[in-house]
DNA sequence: AAATGTATGAAACTAAATTTCATGATGATC
DNA sequence: GATCATCATGAAATTTAGTTTCATACATTT
């Protein structure tokens, strides 16, 4: 904790009711009072503008927008971040769901480190690397991460596939050689139209790399690679959000990663490609 | 010098007279603006107070408060080079590069509010509300974020459509009403497909909520309603990738606020759906 | 030379921050 | 136990700051 807040908590004691309350409410979420104007923080933190305006002075900080100013530049130096998801209870304008929204996603994408295994990430490289086809599986709120790779990785040249229907990528699984890959992205681990593809790829011999959640479900002890997406509070609401972009944010890495060993051999292609979209757009 | 202040003196040249005046001002001084109004930095470096505010919309920051906090960011870390896209032309591991994506993703996502309108998002919630039919639209990278949209607001009972086909939507277009609504997704607001088909609909009544970076492009003129993506540093490796994550953070919060209003009314349908997904697993 | 487009600052407008002020609570004094 | 002083507090008024609109001037095209 900055020196600022460090401030507001050893005053706390000394602060008057109403502005106890400030202190605490800013403690409690610092990284959203920035854009918050006099108003909205005291119907959130229960007091009045007036006492928003006191608070400031109290801590020794002549006005609301210095405050503002000062605690930027705390936060910006100590890039720690909240992980509580329970906020979205209360009866929020459209603008709190917002950054609610984006404290949510930056918070989950913040926690993959704790799940993704170093090593498994790697052969998840290496694999992908030495792979020719690409089939790319999730189904439901695990469909936008499937898109999203099918076209990352067609960009680098891949025969990639990303469909929605069962029975058609059932019909092409027969012809998958031995270094071909199954992406089968499942959330909860359980559905069992990608476990089933993946059970079919496994055994005609390609590789199933998941990208589920670290826990022990049926698609987390078959596959062959597993990229763990971290397991971020529940709250029907906020449903599959912050898992998606866990899915992402694993498979931009894996794309990067993958253009980097690729590197030069692709970027001829990649180039024409790029400008052939950008002459389009006259 | 911070990503910000480079991105000041990289657009200089394709600044406006009064612009690049300002530009060159903050360059000479970013340590005082912070605590500058509108009215002293305008007679400070010569122009006006609109110049101010054009200056900073120009360089892709939504607003001169945001400006403010985004440059006390920048001065209050300026020994960290956070968004140094450089990273992959040196030797990294797999997992460096993993490492790189989080925090470019994260960065991306929380500089949205320096882009997005308030006011302009509370439109696009309220005019959502109201829709029957909405159209998810966008090419390549933005494809992505097209059907991630359609899934979630399928799932709150809209007639929704997301397809590659262009014809196929043109063809779908005169049967729109009065309030349905397109969401045109690009990321240049240049694409000439996702214009073609919001000035289509405009002329046949729907409105055109444009979710595309800050700045002049001709959908982000023409649109009715924009939701603005930060401008991010950009690099062809990383390509599309942090604009990505934040148009999908801007539909989450479109999708969370439209739940919320509707609230009750589909909270059975949703669980309805939602047990049966469980069902299903077994 | 007319027409169109773009840039600009003055002024109108809107939103946000700050101050003032009335009220009610607490506690000290007679 | 009544009275007065003090303090904290939020509603409302005021002031200040930010944003948008609009008319004008200037440049560019036809």
């Amino acid at each position: 904790m900055g020196p600022l807040l460090t401030r507001i908590k050893d005053s706390l004691p000394s602060l008057s009711e109403a502005e106890k309350k400030m202190g605490l409410y800013v403690l409690k979420q610092p990284e959203l009072i920035p854009n918050m104007t006099t108003k909205e923080l005291s119907q959130k933190s229960g007091t009045s503008e007036s006492s928003v305006v006191r608070f400031c002075k109290s801590i020794g900080i002549g006005s609301f927008k210095s405050f503002k100013l000062e605690l930027v530049k705390e936060l910006a130096m100590n890039e720690e971040k909240l992980t509580d998801f329970n906020f979205l209870q209360d009866k929020s304008e459209p603008y709190d769901i917002f950054q609610k929204v984006t404290h949510v996603n930056t918070s989950a994408i913040e926690a993959i480190p704790t799940s993704l295994d170093r090593k498994e990430f790697q052969k998840a490289v290496h694999t992908v690397n030495h792979a020719e086809r690409l089939i790319f599986y999730g189904v439901g709120g695990s469909a936008t991460a499937a898109v999203d790779g099918y076209y990352k990785f067609t960009k680098l040249g891949y025969a990639c596939t990303a469909h929605q229907d069962f029975h058609f990528l059932l019909s092409s699984i027969p012809y998958l050689k031995k270094n071909d890959v199954i992406m089968a992205i499942s959330m909860s681990g359980k559905t069992k139209d990608v476990l089933e593809l993946s059970r079919f790829a496994q055994k005609e011999g390609a590789s199933v790399i998941a990208i589920t959640n670290l826990d022990k479900s049926p698609l987390y002890k078959e596959a062959d690679i597993r990229l763990c997406t971290p397991i971020v509070e529940h709250d029907y609401r906020i449903g599959s959000i912050p898992s998606r972009m866990t899915q992402l944010t694993i498979i931009d890495a894996l794309y990067l990663s993958v253009f980097k060993t690729k590197g030069e051999d692709v970027l001829p292609q990649y180039h024409e490609a790029r400008n052939e979209v950008i002459r389009l757009r006259r």
